[in-house]
RNA sequence: GGAGGCAUAGCUCAGCUGGUUAGAGCGCUCGCUUCACAUGCGAGAGGUCGUAGGUUCGAGUCCUACUGUCUCUACCA
């Protein structure tokens, strides 16, 4: 590739310090230093590597005016953690960035500036305001990058790219010169979409209508020689001095008499016909329309069909030109005012109605577009929809969510040709040069010198730019080198997967698939994953014209960058918007601090480890804890790869958070301090130490993609030897241990008993108490005797018994009834009876309820017959529970009650 | 006029291919300065899963209609 930078040997600095681990993790100290750190040892570089599999994304290119907003903070985000999550596991990864030349946006911005200066683009001429424009990019166009550096993002600066560089260029040249030379582009005059504010025409899709309050206008046209008129409804007066014709339905009986006769056009004076066009709807207004094939599309379409003249009455900047008569110079709605007050006055207005109708808007500018005949540019559409529709219905590129291949569908199907002529300065130039003296038009890659018909070096070139969408639908191969086959190319196209907000599949998603399917004859990736939008808190748009805006530098300023990305990739599912909170902020952030905190735990209780002896974690020789929390962390493992490979990554943020806070925190570590505390037994204590450390390294990884630089910081307070954590390999752990997890379970609901219980009879929390276990069967017995401890040291126990049977059991005292334990409290005079009956026959409520559910199911014949055997087996199951569990709470009801 | 999304605890949302006692976070109540964390810990209250039908042994989950809501799209002057 050309333009990429010289590759350098990587020089390795050295790590940033390691900062104290405070007990409140913050942010801002850490992130900077370890985004500048990846970057200068260019960890975010890989070579092309044929021999391994490629993962490659190409970032929706922000235009270089902007800055960062929420949206491109949730779609780099997105883009980031699988970027990440790739290349931990070994693939050869790529995410090119780069920035849109954004044709209006920026001439806009410059000429701005240009304003302050009281000069306009003229005083500059085209090569002067250029420059301008050049040297305004090379000064302001870097915010967004260096924004996105803030965020974390970790695509390779080294193949940044920029729309109008010169590699970009040339693709942009020989894309044109083809489809010129294939007629796929073609120029002609054709009714398009004008802003006159602009001045430049706009594509279709970039027309917005917006519904708005208006009115319709009926205007008395009168028939020549003859007492009869013509009402026409319209809902732009001024144009009626264009109008060239009226139609009618051809099945109109109101209107039958009159077709092929004659009108005096008002104000005008101009002879025109009465036509038939099914076209008309007999329904609306009158049934008969005023036909201006210069500023209306619909009657631009009548006017090919019947050959009518176009009679152009607005300007460029749609005030009333020569056409107009006494008009002209108006501006287009004072000129609607001045119309129909003569027409009132002449008698030819009937009346004006209410009307609420859409009105076609610049989306640059919200000015009301103005639809002319103009000469311009076009790519021909339906030769180049056809294979993008083919290529979606089988399935070689998937939509995610799915839905969205619909939309995709259906607006190809109705594609219009695409006006791709800009009337801007800033942008790739049409490439057609006309011949001064022969007329000859030339296409061509290279600039010509001479015409190759007359040899005249008399050529201009056409002054139109290309839309900028023409060269957003190259990014992904022409990012990539192409023309040239580069081993960039090869490597890494077609990309994997396309992230994109969904208000951007017609402008760009649908054209770079068509674009590549024409030049690369494959897709430009298999995958498109389309996220929602950010909304504020009431679930609207964000916009500057709400205010309701939320600048995501702030938000890294306060909660951190990994917040933020948590908080904006998690808590709902793939396509939908998500609504801004700043609770869900905070959420984010805390949670940040808990693994943190956890993690400082971690580190300051293995600080005496040993280097040498890594106690080997295999099978039974541990206790039951740690074969859990391995095989929990398993299960986080394979839940959280799974949600990224499916591009769910709500569903793996889930899988984190949960992992992280309620089991390994609220559980494991908890447990753990019994061994880290006990001094009498070392190497119980290393045990414990080399499972925390385990398990805390492995979480890291998973959570990496997510929050890199929370991650990153700890992984460098771990003990030994360590690069970055970007650099490692992702978990693939298959250890599930279901026999510990169910033992486990059953502790764990012992605790909490016991913690209710407690809660519930306001038993102070330093309080330790005696706890009596009766096991329902043998194999309980065993898990809850080799548990005692842990029992104990969570739920605040003095003592535990476990019991097969409770020769006689203690009556004073608080009790629960679990599916395999009955848990006493003994309370020593201290019980309420009274209370402790109402709690039991809560819990017995409870059952009888449940009971009756089991019933209902179990009773019914059709379900024993028809529901699979497993489901039938553990509905019984349950309603041997749910028995046993009642008897045991009728005969602790009956003992209390005695 | 078409098309689609959403409707589940006070709020914001999960609930994948139909079988869990329907979940989480925030908020709320009660109790805790327990030696990683009060950005915390423990315990709890709170839901006829929008309405009406249907399919099924079984529906928050599938189908139909309706209501509300948001969005996209369309050349009805």
């Amino acid at each position: 590739m050309t333009e990429k930078k010289q590759l350098t040997e990587p020089t390795h600095e050295e790590q940033p310090q390691r900062g104290e681990m405070a007990s409140v993790y913050n942010p801002s100290q850490v992130e900077q230093k370890w985004y500048t750190y990846w970057e200068e040892n260019d960890y975010f570089h890989q070579e092309v590597r044929t021999e391994a599999e490629a993962f490659s994304i190409v970032m929706p290119p922000p235009n270089v005016t902007g800055s960062l907003h929420l949206g491109h903070a949730m779609d780099n985000t997105l883009q980031d953690i699988l970027t990440r999550f790739k290349r931990m596991q070994g693939l050869n990864t790529l995410w090119l960035p780069g920035t849109d030349h954004a044709g209006i946006a920026t001439q806009a911005k410059v000429e701005e500036q240009l304003a302050l200066e009281g000069k306009s683009k003229h005083d500059l001429g085209r090569a002067g305001f250029l420059e301008r424009v050049w040297s305004w990019k090379a000064q302001y166009g870097g915010q967004i990058t260096r924004q996105l550096r803030r965020l974390g993002a970790s695509c390779d600066w080294r193949y940044e790219r920029f729309t109008m560089d010169e590699g970009c260029s040339r693709a942009v040249r020989e894309v044109f010169v083809q489809l010129y030379r294939k007629q796929l582009i073609y120029r002609g005059n054709y009714i398009i979409n004008w802003c006159p504010k602009c001045l430049t025409t706009i594509s279709d899709i970039e027309v917005e209508h917006e519904e708005r309050e208006g009115q319709l206008f009926y205007l008395r046209y009168p028939v020549k020689d003859s007492e009869e008129y013509i009402t026409v409804a319209t809902t732009r007066p001024e144009t009626m001095l264009g109008d060239t014709a009226v139609a009618v339905h051809p099945q109109d009986e109101r209107y039958a008499h009159l077709i092929g006769k004659t009108l005096i056009l008002p104000l005008i004076g101009r002879e025109i016909p009465i036509l038939a066009d099914d076209y008309v709807d007999k329904d609306f207004g009158t049934g008969a329309v005023k036909i201006t094939p210069a500023h209306d599309p619909n009657d631009y379409e009548m006017g090919l069909r019947h050959d009518l003249t176009a009679i152009t009455v607005l300007d460029q900047e749609a005030r009333l030109n020569e056409n107009a008569g006494v008009y002209q110079g108006m501006e287009r709605y004072e000129a609607r005012r001045r119309i129909i007050e003569d027409l009132k006055e002449r008698g030819l207005w009937l009346k004006t109605e209410d009307h609420r109708h859409a009105v076609g808007e610049c989306y640059r500018c919200s000015t009301v577009i103005e639809p002319r005949i103009s000469r311009q540019w076009f790519v021909k559409m339906k030769p180049l929809a056809e294979p993008a529709m083919q290529v979606v219905r089988e399935g070689r590129i998937e939509f995610s969510p799915e839905r969205f291949s619909k939309i995709y569908l259906t607006w190809l199907e109705n594609i219009r040709d695409w006006c791709i002529s800009r009337q801007l300065w800033w942008g790739h130039r049409i490439p057609v040069w006309y011949c001064q003296d022969c007329g000859a038009e030339i296409c061509a890659q290279e600039d010509p010198d001479r015409c190759p018909s007359c040899a005249s070096a008399r050529l201009e070139q056409d002054p139109d730019v290309l839309d900028t969408w023409f060269s957003s639908g190259l990014w992904p191969f022409s990012t990539l080198g192409w023309p040239e086959k580069t081993p960039e190319l090869q490597q890494f196209y077609p990309t994997s997967v396309l992230v994109t907000g969904r208000d951007i599949i017609f402008f760009w998603v649908a054209r770079m698939i068509f674009m590549a399917l024409e030049f690369q004859k494959e897709p430009p990736f298999r995958k498109v994953m389309i996220h929602g939008l950010i909304l504020d808190s009431l679930g609207r748009k964000m916009s500057k014209s709400l205010g309701n805006g939320v600048d995501p530098l702030e938000v890294i300023d306060q909660y951190g960058a990994d917040a933020l990305r948590f908080m904006l990739v998690t808590g709902n599912t793939p396509g939908n918007d998500v609504r801004f909170h700043p609770e869900r902020l905070e959420a984010a952030r805390n949670f940040a601090n808990k693994i943190w905190n956890a993690s400082r735990f971690v580190i300051l209780n293995v600080q005496d480890m040993e280097d040498d002896g890594q106690p080997s974690l295999s099978a039974e020789t541990l206790p039951l804890e740690d074969r859990w929390i391995l095989s929990r962390f398993s299960a986080a493992c394979q839940e959280i790869t799974r949600g990224l490979e499916n591009y769910d990554l709500g569903e793996a943020g889930r899988w984190l958070y949960e992992f992280i806070w309620n089991e390994f925190c609220d559980w494991y570590i908890e447990l753990a301090k019994i061994r880290l505390y006990d001094k009498e037994q070392p190497t119980a204590k290393k045990g414990a130490q080399a499972v925390l450390l385990k398990v805390l390294e492995g979480t890291l990884r998973l959570l990496h993609p997510f929050m890199p630089f929370i991650s990153e910081e700890i992984w460098s307070h771990l003990p030994g030897r360590r690069t970055s954590l970007m650099l490692e390999s992702w978990p693939r752990e298959d250890c599930r241990d279901q026999t510990s997890e169910k033992e486990m379970a059953i502790l764990m609901e012992v605790v909490k008993a016991i913690r209710n219980i407690r809660a519930e009879m306001h038993i102070a929390p330093g309080k330790k108490t005696d706890i009596i276990v009766r096991a329902a069967d043998g194999e309980t017995q065993r898990v809850l005797e080799k548990g005692a401890r842990a029992i104990t040291h969570l739920a605040g126990g003095a003592t535990l018994e476990v019991q097969r049977e409770l020769a006689n059991k203690p009556v004073q005292a608080a009790s629960a009834v679990l599916p395999l334990a009955e848990i006493y409290l003994p309370l020593k005079g201290l019980l309420d009876i009274e209370k402790e009956i109402a709690r039991m026959e809560k819990d017995l409520a409870q059952m009888r309820q449940e009971e009756q559910r089991l019933s209902g199911k179990l009773d019914n014949e059709s379900f024993i017959g028809k529901a699979p055997a497993e489901v039938v087996a553990k509905e019984k199951k349950k309603m041997e529970d749910v028995r046993s569990r009642q008897e045991a709470l009728q005969a602790r009801l009956e003992q209390l009650r005695e």
